[in-house]
DNA sequence: TAAATAGTGTCTCTAAGACACTATCAT
DNA sequence: ATGATAGTGTCTTAGAGACACTATTTA
């Protein structure tokens, strides 16, 4: 076949995409937040078919100019008005048949907000509301879009352990109870308050004080901190996972 | 425009997904295994363009009746001729641009492969080999190829911290300097024996004592072991970073 | 003043890292 | 015999978890 050698320039102006059959390549986003000390996950009530009246991920088809990543903080900014969170990828979900139209292949990132981010639902959609991530056992979701979440939620939950990640569902300046209970929230566990204390703090870079106090209940005026520079912390924040 | 209630089967029915451009959608593995202590990456010489003569991953197109998990587990087992190994998901890379000839998403596995597994050139490469992931500077990597390795090893680099992962670079039975060089070799850096051994052990289900004992070097014979039970391993075989 | 919050002191116990030592066997 | 390997004993130090206690401020 091949009888000519051809350069580079040459094959590629003979090459013919439309060769391959291409698969729908979409973007959905495992949003996160906490609100009211819960886990909540940003969902979006399908007003098309297919799964029409079901909830699903906020997400869409990649543009042909654009990477997954960039439609994914396209439709996340669009979706909740904020510009700013922290977003990762989670994993690419392709299995034959997921979505009845055609071949997809979703990849799903992960986004941490912090608390209090509008939901207002676009031309797409007729409502994008927080959702208890406790309580989606009741809820009809869409596509294979429950099985993604429940990956979400065990990342993020495995990512407190040895990354500053907790952070991102904060406002600067926060306190260590705020913290602390970012952490309980997501481990549904309680944690004790004076050893989380210690432990945050010796985790170089993970906090810095802000230099401010707050009133908090009826409590103490307490310290404030921020975010500092650590992505990565060392010693982790340990899961007690083998507790007696 | 939608004047008439659908229902799915309808709308279905009516679907055209032509309508949306289709991207190519291909799954690459980064299999490693140890030779030598040494860890290696299994790549192939690129018979055809583009990146001709460069080396690149194995993989390729995902078929339109099968998962991206499905064809990676095909083409590798294709290229080694091994049936059994850890895969992994890794990341999928979605660039536009980073294939000169169509918008391609690639799905990226990681494989780990017990060492001494054949490399066989198929119909689509001119040679199939096992390259040390330290010489890489010096090879010409197709694609975005060299950040898909190093993400890779960054993967099993801080897996093997938590993960049962190690054993999957040995074939049972195993001593345990034998597992002990497969940390050392991905780590980079030496590791203290009688420590390490004690820690081993002390992560339940880990290893399991294989009952049986060899001759190794001109030492003493020593006990071998099998894989355990545990994918993950608690306490962690802590890689110290932050020694003195 | 009572309750709720943050924050400190300190005790115990486990585990990590380091080092010395023993055991065994090929060369 | 020597040297290389596995494997044990044990010491020091750091950190986790638990508990008691103090401090402060609002309801």
């Amino acid at each position: 076949m091949d009888e000519v050698e051809l350069s580079e320039a040459e094959f590629l102006a003979g090459y013919d995409p439309g060769a391959y059959p291409g698969v729908g390549l979409t973007a959905d986003i495992v949003a996160l937040t906490l609100i009211d000390a819960e886990l909540c996950v940003l969902l979006i009530k399908r007003g098309g078919h297919p799964f029409k009246g079901c909830w699903a991920l906020p997400g869409g088809f990649v543009n042909v100019d654009e990477s997954s990543v960039q439609a994914a903080t396209r439709e996340l900014a669009e979706e909740t008005g904020v510009e700013l969170f922290h977003l990762e990828q989670l994993g690419t979900y392709d299995t034959p048949g997921r979505d009845p139209r055609m071949r997809v292949a979703s990849v799903a990132y992960l986004a941490v907000l912090p608390e209090a981010v509008g939901a207002t639902g676009d031309d797409d959609a007729v409502a994008a509301e927080w959702w208890p991530v406790g309580e989606l056992d009741e809820l009809e979701l869409a596509f294979d879009h429950a099985r993604i979440i429940a990956d979400g939620v065990e990342r993020i939950s495995a990512k407190l352990e040895y990354t500053a990640l907790a952070t991102s569902f904060l406002r600067a300046p926060f306190t260590m109870g705020e913290l602390r209970r970012v952490y309980e929230a997501i481990w549904v566990r309680t944690l004790h308050a004076a050893n989380f204390r210690r432990k945050v703090l010796s985790a170089a870079g993970f906090v810095v004080p802000a230099g401010q106090t707050r009133s908090v209940g009826r409590g103490a005026r307490v310290e404030t901190f921020c975010a500092g520079a650590a992505v990565v912390l060392y010693p982790p924040i340990v899961r007690e996972v083998h507790q007696s």
